[in-house]
DNA sequence: CTGAAAGCGCTTACAG
DNA sequence: CTGAAAGCGCTTACAG
């Protein structure tokens, strides 16, 4: 038995489909009585409309896609969170389509997406997607979150990672640090090359040698990096990690091998993710509200769909939040209750574009 | 302008749109010539089938709707993360709907995937919804997850919470520990309420006292649990919390408040996100293998749409894995260089159903 | 206020 | 091998 249709409930309402259409949709006049009689109809026939006739004919589906590159952690479901709201909000549908490492799967994420989607979400860390975005797209609204931190002309949010990463290496540096360590993202993402860059360019600034070791965003990256960096010689007093999942994993590592954070080496990590404030010691990072973002890509998107004019390229500004991992007069864990209250915040001066 | 469409394929390669639809399916018999032809202009055009037209036509989506209650933490990403790696590996699209914590928001965005999807995937952990799944998808495959413990007599997963519990706690008495506390998860969640009655039964067949703090499946309500049970003059020497989020957050509450883990209080968590073996000391939990139970559930579906007889209730017993949290034994961290060389695994006899 | 009809962009028997 | 035509389930001017 298949599901009932417009027509079923037309017939059984005594009146064409126009006029179910009609109330089902709250558009155009119709009678109390007829109203009623349809109504009445699609209760007893439990009808429910078929969404994909009803975008066919409208050619809207209330549906925005979201290409993402791969879950780590929760920075992804902090940002799809914060979408999911914006969307219900809207009386938009979520398509998630994730772990597109390559150019070539996203772009043949993007192809499938036609038809099915009003609008794209793309974050593609990776150089190419972001041509194959606007290419393959066709005519349809397109947000890019890509990281490359170049404006590319088209509607667009960037994450200041420059910035925040020279930001993050001028407070270690102020607390007297000099041997910075840098656990980087994985090779060929445009977002860890921002963050080493900024790095590179803080300390190059401060006269201090570099020291890198390579991560892939994950934490148990993170912790190998930590192990590794742990046992040289020439140990590092201060690591600046390219996120917070990272920070996270290479901080349990550090003390596995017995040295005190920040004592022995001060952390710093980037993002913000729930779990930052809740280690120990909380990790000092720099700050996405990244819920946030993820409501207000959303909510720029669904304003594209309604053909808003926007060409605009936003930048969002990491905040540094000090905690304990890099401030040594923290006063000890216990005497500050709840977890955010060992938090102090500065203001960050990031870069211009 | 807008994109093209399959009939100005046809017109720009000079044969119809069967033909068109033929070449691009691969369905049917076609000339190399007439193949060429329409490839050519395919390109030429920048063609990309509709995928809501062709649904209509074949009444397939090649989409599976997800149904989720909210995302707290790790667990749901991981969850998705195994669904979207099976669906793409079976043409699948994946539409996700979080956020849906009482039975009228589910319910209403169930109704809403009519048309939309070929099948859904239902994470109710309240009640109500497991009935609105059977009644709403009308002829829709629909593979609940809803956490009751209960066969419903329609295709399901479901989590041996109960038996679970009872085996955490159970360990916990192993050891020597008393006064075991449970920290819960939401009122009204199925899943966290048959953990806590596998508790609670197995308190009573040890001749324990109970105590139960309530918290809401996210880190900072354990956190809270964690500062509560901290300060009571019976203060616990265990501690079962109904998740892993929750469990990491009264750990660091307790290290907090200056009490030592296991010594003090030994601590248990539930589903083993991959947070669990990263925390110091690393986590005893009943490991659930997340992404895999999301690939598995996703298979089924498709299966299930694919018109398999399927009325199975699959149960996933959790398996206890024994970490530092609740192993006085465990060699102190840095002796174990990598994160799971603490790890022993015991085996579980769930409870039958 | 209401209905008949065209159309959204595809697919799929059915003839030829 | 190929094309004309019907149909998938809706919406929307257009008449009446």
């Amino acid at each position: 038995m298949k599901p009932a249709t417009i027509r079923d409930v037309a017939e059984r309402a005594d009146v064409s489909v126009a006029s179910v259409s009609r109330v089902l949709n709250g558009a155009g006049p119709v009678t109390e009585a007829t109203r009623q009689r349809v109504l009445a109809a699609v209760e007893a026939l439990e009808y429910v409309p078929h969404s994909g006739a009803r975008s066919l004919s409208t050619s809207r589906t209330n549906t925005v896609g979201v290409i993402l590159p791969d879950l780590y952690g929760e920075f992804f479901s902090e940002l799809i969170r914060g979408m999911d709201v914006a969307a219900r909000a809207l009386g938009y549908h979520l398509i998630v389509s994730s772990s597109h490492d390559d150019a070539d799967e996203a772009s043949s994420a993007i192809r499938s997406m036609r038809g099915r989607v009003d609008g794209l979400i793309v974050l593609s860390p990776h150089l190419g997607a972001a041509n194959l975005a606007s290419g393959l797209a066709g005519r349809m609204p397109v947000l890019l979150m890509n990281g490359g931190g170049v404006d590319t002309g088209r509607p667009s949010i960037i994450i200041d990672n420059h910035g925040g990463a020279v930001a993050a290496v001028e407070h270690l540096v102020a607390l007297g640090r000099r041997r910075i360590a840098h656990i980087a993202g994985p090779a060929g993402n445009l977002e860890a090359e921002a963050r080493m860059a900024g790095y590179l360019e803080a300390m190059a600034a401060a006269g201090l040698p570099t020291m890198v070791v390579d991560g892939a965003f994950t934490k148990a990256s993170g912790q190998e990096a930590g192990e590794k960096l742990a046992a040289r010689a020439d140990r590092p007093d201060a690591v600046f990690a390219a996120n917070d999942n990272m920070a996270v994993g290479a901080l349990l590592a550090f003390q596995d091998a017995g040295l005190r954070v920040p004592e022995d080496v001060a952390m710093v990590g980037f993002d913000d993710i729930p779990l930052a404030g809740l280690v120990r010691p909380a990790l000092t990072t720099l700050k996405i509200n990244i819920a946030e973002t993820g409501r207000n890509a959303l909510e720029r998107l669904v304003r594209l769909i309604g053909s808003a004019a926007d060409t605009a390229c936003e930048v969002v500004r990491p905040e540094l939040v000090v905690r304990a991992s890099s401030n040594p007069l923290t006063p000890p864990p216990g005497l500050s209750g709840a977890a955010h209250t060992d938090v102090q915040t500065m203001s960050l001066e990031g870069e211009k574009l």
